[in-house]
DNA sequence: CTCTGGCACTCAGATCCGGTGAGTGCCAAT
DNA sequence: ATTGGCACTCACCGGATCTGAGTGCCAGAG
């Protein structure tokens, strides 16, 4: 694959069919494209490019449509990203502003990517493993209940009911909430779950109970990799525009949607930098999801990725401009988090 | 609409059509059901249930449908909601069991209800007007920032950051606290507003402006109806069983359950006390919407509508089966809210 | 007055069939 | 290497035909 010409034909089929979404003839192709070449000369290549697997024929006398390994080379070698249009930038900005907390900037995200792309979008909650601990909060319920709130630095909340093996009294409460908070505030997960553990080997015998019952709850809230598989999905309704190919492309997606672990494993390793991976079809390990695309990335403060975020869709989609928007959000998204 | 075996011969209709989803002739219909009459009788009280608008003919010489007409005589008079075997009562158990906050019971049960009823499950999450505050906890992020958290009865928390004025020290802080828990603790939302309003024009002159920024939030954060209108949506995948009528179904729902205004609506008031409300198609104000039916009702702690939870599908659907399993999950529900 | 068997009628959906045209592959000429 | 020409293929479209489930109506029986 070193011709020149070939290669402007195959993006030129690539953007044909995800425009028009028919298979392209090579009369239509030099027509549409300024390929300075006849049809006849264009075939030969065509014929070349699905001898090597890069387009094919739904059927004989039909036009050509792109392979998995068509987009693939397409993606890799034939785009560059585009940047987003100063206009876009001030939607994206205006979409986000008045954001009140955490739950609601990922709610906007999504949307927002949806919009913009007009796919299924995918947004991945911070993940606790690289935040740190803002605050411990404990608040008597019952003499012998407590609600424990953790207030981790991404703006994320996770609270649990303690049921304590006896009373507390108000001076013990306080204790344990500033010798917790000593322990925990200002580290890294990691650590702040070493840490209280050493608060409740060194607690006094008196409360050494209640101090165990705390802590537990504590790092086991701060181990819950459950919540690690919190995503929203939002623009579903852009499903529809499937149309055709409902029970081979919609149906597995929608199954696909709700089991979220497996959403969390399609998005991949989170990356930032800009990097944004693009899984093709049947490149991924769910044939049921053999005509999805995964376009994603990774987010989080100071490039550090805590999280991933991007979109599904079919495979004919507009490569370009998801990666762009994909990527525009996700910038956007790590800036928030970094003043926050 | 008195004649006893009429209603016989709808009940059967409406059976017949929602298990196969195809037109019912008269014939199939003496033989899948008892009636000990023959085809032509079937046929003489067809030609008069469509007179009087509660079935109707797709085409000449096809079988007969049910209209809303049909499905709301059915629902009304010819169900008798069915109670849930106790396999299924120790299936609700044990999957509600060992939720560790309210996101989490929320989420379970909407999945809950749509496995149980196989269709798209919607549940609203408590709404703050009814609910009371159990803490307020300030958080000092830096010299002149705060975060504020509200803990709500329902277990709900709302997380607002607040930045001052001035800078606040330990002290004002502390005191700050407990004026404001002084007020608010225990408190309906709507009273909690009140008092706190009282709380900073009481403020002495030195911390006034710190304290009405802070109280300031908190009123926000409590009439934000914005948060009142937090859905969880659940089972979406089970639209693909709609297999036929994608545009004149699918499309339109899926759309609505990104609306979630729209989707609260439609919902309608929460009612308690094991009444539950059945909309069918046409009979709502979205006439997108003629297709689907939703069947809904309230839930909350002794019995006192706090949210709205049900689910939306087909006009052709099992409603005594959908009703019975929606009435469950709201009790049950409710049983949680009780106790936490 | 109600029910039933018989019968002619209707019409959506399946099946068949020839025509049309976009698109192809191949070849000889440039 | 490119191009114009040409024969060929085959999905798709529209019309014609066939089939059968289901209906409405009527006359006779209970």
């Amino acid at each position: 694959m070193q011709n020149e010409r070939r290669l402007a034909v195959l993006r030129a089929i690539v953007e044909d069919y995800v425009a028009t979404e028919e298979p392209v003839g090579s009369k239509s192709l030099v027509e549409r494209h300024g390929l300075g070449v006849s049809p006849a000369t264009v075939r030969n290549d065509m014929a070349a490019l699905e001898e090597e697997g890069y387009i094919t024929q739904p059927h004989t006398s039909a036009g050509r449509v792109p392979t998995d390994k068509g987009y693939r080379l397409f993606v890799d070698r034939l785009t560059t990203v585009k940047a987003m249009s100063s206009a876009e930038k001030r939607a994206i900005t205006s979409f986000m502003a008045g954001a009140v907390d955490l739950d609601d900037v990922v709610g906007r995200s999504v949307r927002l990517l949806s919009q913009l792309t007009r796919q299924v979008a995918v947004v991945q909650y911070p993940t606790l493993s690289r935040s740190t601990v803002r605050h411990v909060e404990l608040v008597a319920l019952a003499p012998m209940r407590l609600l424990a709130v953790l207030i981790l630095s991404t703006g994320r909340v996770e609270q649990r009911v303690v049921d304590l093996p006896a009373a507390i009294d108000d001076d013990t409460l306080a204790n344990l909430r500033a010798s917790v908070n000593g322990a925990a505030a200002g580290e890294l997960i990691a650590q702040a779950t070493t840490r209280l553990r050493e608060v409740a080997e060194r607690a006094p015998e008196t409360t050494s109970a209640i101090t165990g019952a705390v802590v537990t709850t504590l790092v086991e809230a701060m181990s819950d990799h459950r919540s690690d598989q919190r995503v929203a999905v939002g623009g579903a309704s852009n499903l529809a525009r499937y149309g055709d190919s409902f029970d081979t492309a919609v149906r597995p997606l929608l199954e696909a949607l709700e089991e979220h672990v497996v959403l969390l494993k399609l998005m991949g390793e989170a990356t930032t930098g800009g990097l944004v991976t693009v899984r093709i079809g049947a490149e991924g390990p769910y044939e049921q999801l053999a005509q999805t695309s995964v376009v994603a990335t990774g987010y989080g403060p100071s490039d550090e990725a805590l999280a991933s975020l991007g979109i599904v869709g079919p495979t004919r989609m507009d490569y370009p401009g998801t990666m762009a928007a994909v990527r525009a959000v996700a910038r956007y998204l790590s800036n928030i988090l970094d003043e926050a």
